[in-house]
DNA sequence: GCCGTTTTCGGCCCGACTGTTTTCAGTCG
């Protein structure tokens, strides 16, 4: 079992345990598998060289859950999970999920109506069945089917971090194969699109068999769809399909680009080479039987007469218009960031210390952090006034000691209240280097009223970026209902920054957001919104991404900048 | 179930909101 598979099992034994009233145990597996997922080396390691010894020695990590642990290195799972399933045979995580619906709810429902899946609740929502419970009423289904609706319309369709690494990494062991002369993941993946729905991964081999036999037999396949000389289709354990396909080194670029889609960007380059008289397929660019291009897509779009365009803006939405005229922008590349203005550590919710989240950020090769916990009004977090200056100070004490090599910056995750107003007094404000503001509740206000709040808190003279400005959740919430382009205005006339919060789970502005942001002028800068040391590459992995995406390039994302003029760019100068 | 300059028991994060109720349970962050 990976670490990710223990930590999903203590997280469903945390869900079963709320679900039973049980006081502190529940937290207690939760924090456990906090701990496992933060993790560097492999569990299972762990526990071959130290035992269940080794295990109890994690925070949080006691005697009773590293037996656990060890039990499910062992053999898998654990009793006590597997008794609770037989105890309660609900499932619990999908059902979870579900905005509102918690280990409680789950368990009335299972109890009063046989609840079991997703697709149950579904059914009693739709009869009218769950207004009759106690507790329950007509809101309550109203809002269950409202959050199914949008889960199945992201069904089907994983976000991009989730999938990104088994990608790079299943791309990287094809290249290892022995005769593959060329391996790369194509498809949306490539694009960096937010979900994904496939693998498609493309390979030039001198034997194709080879390559495809050691793809059918790769640990992750649980099921061969079919196998063949040039494409070959399995399904992995994670449920997801993955193609791979054979092609001869001539046809390479012609094949990326058409692997690479996206279907309406690619019905664009063919019927430009039809207006040409040519004819473009995954085999290459051909007049009549002569191949024109093929080798590389380079050379593809340069016959057609276009710059090259990058595969994230291979969306059809006027890029090849751009590209006809030479006008595609020239989008920041990976590498380009110095600082990160949105990192928790361990004074909130994150899991370390502000030297670990340093270590992290000088490891990715950056200049310089801001350190932004949570404030007081997110009850979770017990920070107030008092711990917010003694933050400071630590910080300060540390910029001493790191003498200029890096820069560690003060903020604040300041909290927007219901009104518009902050959570933090304006005297306090002033003494932060950065001041992030964000939405944590009151998501479902009415789109003037909630537009309203967030431009009102734009307007503090002390808010320098706005963060995860529409509060959406990659395939779990929707956005706020919130007048992006009325926000966009907003921060152009008070000098607001927009973020991009690479956090996998946010991507928050997305790409089309960025897009108009970047044509409005208004600065952005691209964050980790890290809880832990190695999400400080979120930026690097998604935020790049999602920027390309946009059409951003460098000069329009601040945190490339040396911190002096970064800061610069903030209210007041700083 | 975990933890300990409080150390083998007693505390552990908690306020706001929602939908449902007339006093509160459940969810969320």
């Amino acid at each position: 079992m990976t670490n990710a598979d223990i930590a999903a099992c203590l997280r469903e034994m945390a869900l079963f345990l709320d679900m039973t009233g049980v006081e502190f145990k529940p937290r207690a597996y939760e924090k456990a598998a906090h701990a496992i997922e933060a993790l560097d080396g492999a569990v299972s390691e762990l526990y071959a060289s130290g035992g269940v010894k080794a295990l109890a020695k994690l925070p949080g990590v006691g005697k009773g859950i590293a037996e656990r642990i060890g039990e499910m290195v062992q053999t898998g799972t654990c009793r006590d999970l597997e008794d609770m399933r037989r105890e309660t045979p609900v499932n619990i995580r999908d059902l979870t999920a579900i905005d509102g619906i918690g280990p409680k709810m789950v368990k009335a429902l299972y109890q009063d109506l046989g609840v079991r899946t997703v697709a149950d609740l579904e059914q009693a929502a739709r009869s009218g069945s769950i207004r009759g419970l106690p507790h329950f009423g007509e809101k309550t289904e109203t809002r269950i089917l409202k959050s199914i609706g949008f889960l199945r319309q992201s069904q089907g369709r994983l976000p991009l971090g989730m999938v990104l690494d088994l990608a790079r990494d299943i791309e990287a062991r094809l290249a290892g194969v022995r005769g593959v002369r060329q391996a790369a993941v194509a498809g949306s993946i490539r694009r960096r699109r937010e979900t994904v729905r496939d693998f498609d991964f493309l390979v030039v081999a001198d034997d194709p068999e080879t390559v495809t036999d050691f793809f059918v037999s790769m640990p992750e396949v649980a099921h061969v769809h079919g196998k063949g000389s040039t494409k070959t289709m399995v399904r992995l354990r994670s449920g997801m399909d993955a193609d791979l396909r054979v092609v001869p080194a001539e046809c390479w670029g012609a094949a990326l680009n058409y692997f690479t889609g996206s279907k309406d960007h690619n019905v664009a380059l063919r019927r430009i080479a039809i207006e040409k008289g040519w004819k473009l397929n995954e085999y290459g660019l051909f007049e009549g039987e002569r191949a024109i291009a093929g080798c590389t897509e380079e050379e593809v779009y340069d016959a057609l007469g276009l710059q090259y365009v990058p595969p994230e803006l291979r969306e059809n939405t006027g890029e090849i218009e751009q590209a006809r005229a030479g006008r595609l922008p020239r989008l920041i590349e990976p590498g380009s960031l110095r600082g990160d203005l949105q990192t928790q550590t361990a004074w909130s919710d994150g899991a370390n210390s502000i030297e670990e989240m340093v270590a992290a950020a000088l490891a990715c090769g950056l200049e310089y952090i801001a350190i932004t916990d949570h404030t007081h009004s997110l009850a979770m977090m017990r920070t107030d006034d008092a711990k917010l200056m003694e933050q400071m100070e630590a910080i300060a004490r540390l910029n001493r000691e790191l003498d200029g090599g890096f820069r560690v910056l003060a903020g604040a995750e300041v909290n927007i209240n219901k009104d518009g107003s902050l959570d933090v007094s304006d005297e306090l404000l002033a003494r932060l280097d950065v001041v992030g503001i964000a939405v944590h509740s009151h998501f479902n206000l009415p789109r003037g009223e909630q537009t309203q709040r967030i431009i009102r808190a734009m307007e503090n003279p002390h808010a320098d970026i706005l963060f995860h400005p529409t509060g959406r959740k990659v395939a779990q919430r929707e956005a706020c209902d919130v007048d992006i382009d009325a926000v966009i205005a907003a921060a152009k006339r008070t000098g607001t920054v927009l973020e991009i919060d690479a956090y996998p789970d946010r991507m928050d502005l997305k790409d089309e957001h960025v897009r108009k942001t970047v044509a409005a002028g208004v600065p952005l800068v691209i964050d980790s919104d890290a809880h832990r040391a190695a999400h400080m590459r979120f930026p690097e992995d998604f935020g790049i991404s999602i920027a390309r995406r946009g059409w951003a390039t460098a000069n329009d994302v601040i945190n490339t900048l040396p911190v002096d003029e970064f800061l610069a760019h903030l209210k007041g100068g700083n």
